[in-house]
RNA sequence: GGAGAGGUGGCUGAGCGGUUUAAAGCGACGGUUUGCUAAACCGUUGUAGGGCUAAUACCCCUACCGGGGGUUCGAAUCCCCCCCUCUCCGCCA
């Protein structure tokens, strides 16, 4: 979230730029600050009675000891009103302050001064390209195809068990999507320093928030109980993604300077409701409710988190790059952007079947929005505290990965390639009709 | 799921209704002493919010002893609910 002494010094300047994003939400800031002045009257209120009344309770301790019991009583009967009092105002406090902070939770975090002003995805910049699109001397099949005929993932049956956007995943198929987990993993540990974790893929509605999914966007997430016990119901959720549970690793933590930056990667699941969004109910692999991804995150100090940005995207492109995958650098406009990032750079790699770019990683620095949300802080040399800034980025999403990569490595007989660097994982380099 | 034990500052650990503004020790930091190190001695040592300010300096106030409620003039301390850890039993991959 915002830093709300941020908002009341700057007022204008926050609200420029969350008019940036096109959302609105520069709208909700003036009623932020009502709350907040509101807050601040009451709390001078409530305090001064507070401390009234701690005086005067330790005054009737010493009367007590002293067996003046009568002027005890009158100051407890004085005494009790102040309490009542209290009670007003702390409950008038803590109602101005659930929505203060509902407010606050739902507005998103402010672009990054380099982030190109735009309305939406047509305004994104395509910063650089690697590769080239593969040519065919035949028809490219649509990967729906080729996974049908190589036996690669059996979508009618995934439906049968989940619904459809539940893809199963068949022997070679299923073989490719672990290959490709595990090269990943691989290079992001081996190369480029990370540190590999595999967390719970469910989350308590804290983690949720912290990353700045709840509540603004519960309707996306797949949310759990516990069998018929209802008591249960909205404790768990199925993580959208493993930002959120490794993004919270540290959360109300108060790290040491010397362990930053921390770099942290994570396979896992995701599972995505996707309500509402365009494209739900199409065939493939394109947009699913559950699909596989390795994620980075990174903690890092401030000054150089936009260089950490820069590295991160350099270790997404590289499984790309290794992977022999065209691809292209889009640098999202302020109306594009997630919730809580300050600026994102978008990577989509080409796949020929489809005819078209697949994003397969996003990668974001959401500079402090999360770690005050999360309350992660580090010590510095001098012993100021600091808010870290927390960088998380695709490296890369599956599935859209599996797409590009057999539409791309597929020859004219209807069989599929192994690119170089995964046929140890996968004990061939051909993918043929079983 | 059942029975029991427990959760107090960076750590150990006392306190179980009012000189606790959370004792004491350890650690850490600063200083004195010292040829150097060690030791000894002295001092400092949490977080958040609010007020005052140019100040994220000082000072003042409030809250915080796993979390949330309650009783009371007053709660780390008493009561209720929840969470977590440990030991044992049950079930289970």
């Amino acid at each position: 979230m915002l830093d709300i002494r941020l908002v009341r010094e700057k007022t204008d300047e926050v609200k420029r730029l969350l008019a940036q994003r096109r959302a609105g939400d520069e709208k909700k800031i003036d009623e932020l600050l009502e709350l907040d002045a509101e807050r601040r009257r009451l709390l001078g209120e409530v305090e001064q009675l507070k401390a009234l009344r701690n005086r005067v309770s330790k005054e009737i301790g010493l009367l007590m000891k002293e067996k003046r019991l009568e002027e005890a009583e009158d100051k407890k009967s004085q005494t009790r009103e102040t309490g009542k009092k209290i009670s007003e105002i702390d409950a008038q406090v803590a109602g101005i302050e659930d929505r203060r902070n509902d407010l606050l939770l739902n507005i998103p975090n402010t672009p990054h001064s380099s982030v190109p002003d735009g309305a939406d995805e047509s305004d994104n910049v395509t910063v650089r390209e690697w590769g080239e699109k593969p040519v065919f001397e035949f028809e490219p099949k649509i990967h729906i195809d080729l996974c049908e005929s190589l036996g690669l993932v059996d979508f009618a049956r995934g439906a049968k068990l989940a619904g459809s956007g539940f893809p199963l995943y068949t022997g070679a198929g299923a073989r490719l999507e672990r290959a490709l987990i595990q090269f990943m993993l691989d290079i992001h540990t081996s190369e480029h320093g990370y540190h590999e974790v595999q967390p719970p893929f469910m989350v308590n509605r804290d983690c949720m928030t912290g990353v700045g999914q709840f509540p603004k966007f519960v309707d996306q997430a797949y949310v759990v109980q516990e069998g018929e016990d209802t008591e249960t119901f909205g404790k768990l959720c199925m993580i959208p993604t493993a930002e959120a549970p490794v993004a919270n690793i540290h959360r109300d933590e108060i790290l040491s300077e010397n362990e930053l930056p921390k770099y942290y990667c994570a396979y896992s699941p995701c599972f995505r409701a996707e309500a509402g969004a365009a494209g739900v109910g199409t065939r493939g692999l394109i947009r699913t409710h559950q699909f596989d991804k390795v994620e980075l995150i990174k903690l890092v100090p401030p000054e150089n988190s936009y260089d950490e940005l820069e590295s991160m995207v350099a270790n997404a492109e590289t499984i790309l790059q290794r992977l022999g995958l065209h691809y292209r650098i889009l640098h999202l406009c302020t109306g594009d952007m997630g919730f809580a990032s300050a600026k994102t750079y978008d990577i989509e790699v080409w796949a020929p079947g489809q005819g078209q770019y697949l994003e397969v990683s996003s990668c974001s620095n959401c500079e402090d929005y999360q770690a005050r949300r999360m309350n992660i802080r580090y010590k510095t040399g001098s012993g100021e505290k600091v808010l870290p800034h927390i960088l998380n980025g695709s490296g890369t999403a599956l599935a859209r990965l599996f797409v590009a990569l057999i539409e791309s490595y597929q020859r004219s007989d209807g069989s599929v390639g192994v690119p170089q660097v995964l046929q140890s994982y996968m004990k061939t380099d051909l993918i043929g009709v079983s």
